[in-house]
DNA sequence: TAGGATACCTACCGATGAGTATGATCCCAA
DNA sequence: TTGGGATCATACTCATCGGTAGGTATCCTA
């Protein structure tokens, strides 16, 4: 059980030449933060392999190689584990919206490209806590939180949808119900995505937005639109279906 | 906490004219089914109010008037439980299928049909069950069991989708990729809808199959298809957004 | 080199909740 | 009326797990 001296100082000692008194200082606030970092993150993949409730403190705290106080000394709960997975999780949405925030492109445009940015957040390692996070779980004040959080993000899609109507990008809709279907459809990637997958979540991503451009009904006479079904950013068509055995309504 | 004779007998005096030997036994065993089947209700509404983990089966014993033992009289574990509730669920959807075999109507159509039943399921009781279990919370031997059920349902989508693609009622696409897609969006319903809201799942899965049919992208010259967007069963447009706060990535 | 902060451990507590042992009560049939 | 099955309650067991108490080793600063 003595993993003590296993991992002993992560990866801190880089800065070392400028010399500055607190300068170790610093650099052990550094070293906490990573390994606080490196916390969240071996919580969020326990979550994603097991669920939430299946999750022990003491298992995150065995895939560190420490014990469970060592893993309270750098979160204070199991709940605000969680919730900082969430929170790495959504800041990647956030940070596409203030991407797109000023571009000129049409609201379409500037609504898939912060879609793809939600696909690569749902299949990354913290897709599940944000997605399947449930709310019965969290403090209620916490709970508030997290939702004023779903909230902006989806209102930030409802936006975008009607900037499409009006701009003439998007076909005229109903931005809230559109926002749920992309919305859920792109959440539920956290649920049947593995790492081991052969596709990246920008590509699944960019793969359900094709659809959901093109539609379903087949388009007027000219066929080779098709070929619009691929997506944008040098991602090959995902037309080969990946060989792994999942089911939309199976993890 | 005596609730004993609250419930006498709930409803199992109807057939009382059949004086056969065995009535009384084959009554007894129609109550014994009613209560069981009473039973994977109110775990299934417990389940979908506080998640799987959150209810403990006093609560369901709460619920229904009764002591834990009793829910254990007429079921054998709470894995069990949410089992039976999966499988109500999912012999809805199952039912959906076998109503379209045989059908004449392009595979679009039969599609859609299916989808529609699919979405009233997801906002069923039974919604959460069926969308929102974790395989983790099961046993090796029910996990197994649940991704079969999953997985032929998955199966039956992709297939209609391939008949769609081939008789030309569904615009070329991957089916795996627009299963994922469509199942996606609908499973997602069992996360935001509550019984209070205004709108039926049917009218739901109807306002997404909508958008899927048609795309974001705009259509050609006639803007008249918005109004295809309606529809078919008599459920009027869902163009009024209900009120209710719920954002996709919320419950 | 003392003193304090940082980082981590061993060993525990307390609550929760799944599942059960045991027995009481009621109804039906012989 | 008597026995047996069906139904349900009281009162437990037992394992798990979130969280803590209290102590120890290490390193930096003064």
């Amino acid at each position: 059980m003595n993993h003590r001296r296993s991992t002993p100082a992560p990866a801190a000692r880089q800065s070392a030449g400028k010399a500055s008194p607190w300068a170790s200082s610093r650099e052990r606030q550094r070293g906490h933060k990573l390994k606080r970092d490196a916390v969240v993150r071996a919580a969020a993949r326990e979550f994603n392999r097991k669920g939430y409730h299946n999750t022990s403190l003491d298992d995150i705290a065995a895939r560190l190689e420490v014990t469970k106080p060592t893993v309270y000394y750098y979160v204070t709960s199991k709940e605000q584990l969680l919730f900082q997975c969430f929170l790495a999780g959504v800041e990647q949405i956030r940070a596409a919206f203030r991407d797109t925030r000023g571009q000129q492109a049409p609201a379409r445009e500037r609504l898939w490209a912060v879609l793809r940015h939600y696909g690569e957040a749902m299949a990354s390692e913290f897709g599940w806590c944000m997605a399947r996070t449930e709310d019965q779980d969290l403090s209620p004040a916490m709970s508030r939180h997290i939702k004023a959080l779903k909230s902006e993000i989806d209102h930030g899609i409802r936006r975008l949808i009607r900037e499409g109507v009006q701009d003439g990008s998007i076909h005229p809709c109903d931005p809230k119900m559109t926002a749920f279907a992309l919305a859920g459809a792109l959440n539920w990637i956290a649920y049947w995505y593995r790492e081991d997958q052969s596709l990246t979540g920008g590509q699944i991503a960019a793969s359900f937005l094709a659809i959901f451009e093109t539609g379903l009904r087949p388009r007027g006479n000219r066929g080779a639109q098709i070929a619009r079904r691929a997506p944008r950013r040098g991602a090959r068509t995902p037309a080969r279906p990946a060989t792994r055995r999942t089911a939309p309504l199976a993890r």
